[in-house]
DNA sequence: ACGAGACATTGACGGCTGTCAATATAGAGG
DNA sequence: CCTCTATATTGACAGCCGTCAATGTCTCGT
């Protein structure tokens, strides 16, 4: 969700590199941001992340990323819904297909937090 | 270690927004990335982080880290094993104090992929 | 040499994670 | 309705993770 984002945007927005080596981060800031961490923290949840956010349009079907992976349909599901559950992508049913996108300003977010993201 | 560094670095360089959102990560560069954003996914490693990062030099020395935690040293000593085997801080040894330092350049790395770095 | 302080290692424990096979759900087309 | 196709959920399993208490290792004073 946007709880996570509302903690970095708001102050940092001017300063420009990483706030990480700037001041220490609170045990709040922390424990906010090491989950969406977390949820990219996989390989297969990297590619996944930048399948969908390179894909045309900026989003893409389920069926086109299971092809892209030797595991198993229900393991690319569940790896999806960590990604969504964190806020990572959004979800969207057309028809019998579902697509992800990518919620660029959770990827922004870690972004600004360990690099340093022009906003 | 810098291996993982390598994969970012060269093509990259120029290119201002989020690599993860130009262009599909490959297998390989995905597993390079991933043991460093696992490592520093972790409320206690990201403050480590932030707190050494932050630190006066660049450097901080175990004995003020373990006060900034409500957790027992030997936790603190593992979270530091962590952050130093995935190449995000070089340990000091000098006399009996220990101090580690931030890897700017691995954050850099882990940076430049997600949000955007300007190198 | 000895004691004390700073840090690391070991061993143990509950809890979480990634994966799959099997099954469920839900639209679309016939 | 019934079936097919696309995706999600469940249950199970091995393996990793964060934490601590106990112990080890090194280095400086004395």
């Amino acid at each position: 969700m946007s709880t996570a984002l509302a903690l970095l945007t708001p102050a940092d927005s001017a300063a420009c590199c990483s706030p990480l080596s700037a001041q220490p981060l609170t045990t709040e800031q922390a424990e906010q941001v090491a989950p969406l961490m977390k949820a990219l923290a996989d390989p297969v949840r990297l590619r996944l992340m930048s399948l969908i956010a390179s894909h045309d349009g900026g989003e893409a079907c389920v069926c086109d990323l299971n092809d892209a992976f030797d595991l198993s349909q229900p393991t690319i599901s569940h790896h999806l819904k960590v990604l969504h559950e964190a806020g990572l992508v959004d979800r969207d049913k057309r028809g019998v297909w579902v697509y992800y996108r990518a919620r660029q300003q959770a990827l922004a977010a870690i972004g600004a937090l360990i690099g340093c993201t022009p906003i």
